[in-house]
DNA sequence: ACGTGACCTTT
DNA sequence: AAGGTCACG
């Protein structure tokens, strides 16, 4: 049977890219709740679905290596994928090739053509950890402004947003209201199990690409999900879907990519189960909007505690004046890229959070977490 | 515009 | 009570 590979093993082959840890650390951007399906397979691996294929990637001092699995999908699919990247490689035209073949010492060389494939996976890569966005300079800048970031920059660092995919990170935004982390990654996954594509198996798990709009908008999904303990979302799944196919259209979500922020936000709020928060999310970390600052609790909290933050009336709940307030604070304090500073500024809230219910894969984590100096 | 309660399920 | 949303007053 297949194994998920290691680097260290030299049994697959790995390529990689110049990154260094302070621009991206795996472990913070992969668990911190942006995405809930990477899963830490062996100590510092992580293993995942993106762009349709199922990837393990790990990293050095220096370097981001990544291994992709073959022989897995069915054809439809891998045509369909090569039609759109040969698209994708039009517009972007890279000359340097950065990759190139791990090979360890004791093992004996695996011969590699660097072709068309291995462009592709690394401008995937690329893409999804936007790496062309320097993390090195924004932290500076938001530290020189906010002495609250400063605390924390030293030991969260590399925490970058990622680019998901709108489809599956609206799906999955919906199923976050009033749940927590460990609940929503096992719904997550029982979702690709039951209405997505089977990609490859790896050792005992099973792999699936993110279920698509089409199977999503079923009218047999809604009790299926219920049945899988979906609970009330498991409407808003279904219905956020049809709404979208019958009104809109499969490419729609796509292209709000290049819609103005309030503009995407407002319309994403059309769907059921979507209200500011979730629409916030989907906004931040799929659809381009890095100055989208989602407020949930925490992050109100985050905002009395450290940034003396009171609004003119005491409020007990989080209104829609509330998130355009807090939201335009930090947005003036941080700037163009609120989204992302948030992101580091909550992430020890939500690291915590998480090792109250997950009982695996953390453990650099939380050592960092509670005991960062 | 703001406040309240219900909503599924698990800890 | 959990990283909310919706439908009411």
């Amino acid at each position: 049977m297949a194994k998920h590979a290691v680097l260290s093993s030299g049994a697959k082959m790995w390529r990689c890219l110049p990154c260094v840890k302070s621009e991206l650390r795996l472990d913070l951007t992969l668990a911190c709740g942006q995405s809930f399906r990477w899963r830490e397979t062996a100590e510092g691996h992580w293993t995942g679905v993106m762009g349709g294929r199922v990837w393990t990637l790990t990293q050095t001092d220096d370097s981001l290596w990544y291994h992709v699995y073959k022989n897995q999908d069915n054809r439809g699919e891998e045509c369909d994928r090569k039609r759109k990247a040969g698209v994708a490689f039009q517009v972007e035209n890279k000359p340097e090739k950065r990759s190139r073949v791990a090979v360890k010492e004791e093992e004996k060389p695996v011969a590699v053509t660097i072709g068309q494939d291995t462009e592709e996976e690394e401008e995937t890569l690329r893409d999804y950890f936007q790496l062309n966005v320097k993390l090195v300079d924004l932290y500076r800048e938001w530290g020189a402004a906010d002495p609250h970031f400063r605390r924390i920059a030293d030991i969260f660092t590399g925490v970058r947003m990622l680019r998901q995919d709108p489809t599956e990170c609206l799906f999955s935004f919906i199923c976050t209201s009033n749940n927590h982390i460990s609940r929503i990654q096992g719904m997550v996954e029982r979702l690709c199990q039951t209405l997505g594509a089977p990609l490859c198996q790896l050792d005992q798990a099973s792999y699936y690409n993110f279920p698509s709009l089409s199977a999503l908008a079923d009218n047999s999904v809604e009790a299926c999900l219920r049945d899988l303990g979906f609970g009330y979302r498991a409407r808003f799944l279904q219905q956020s879907a049809k709404q979208i196919l019958d009104t809109h259209g499969l490419q729609w979500l796509e292209g709000l990519r290049s819609a103005p922020y309030l503009q995407a936000r407002d319309a994403l709020r059309t769907l059921p189960g979507v209200g500011t928060k979730v629409a916030d999310c989907v906004c931040l970390m799929s659809l381009d909007k890095a100055a989208a600052v989602p407020i949930d609790t925490h992050v109100w909290q985050i905002a009395k505690r450290d940034y003396n933050y009171t609004s003119g009336t005491a409020q007990k709940s989080i209104t829609d004046k509330l998130h355009r307030d807090i939201g335009d604070f930090f947005r003036k304090l941080w700037g163009p890229y609120a989204g992302w500073a948030q992101s580091v500024s909550v992430i020890d809230e939500y690291l915590s959070a998480c090792f109250c219910h997950v009982s695996y894969g953390l453990s650099a984590i939380t050592t960092e977490c509670f005991h960062p100096l």
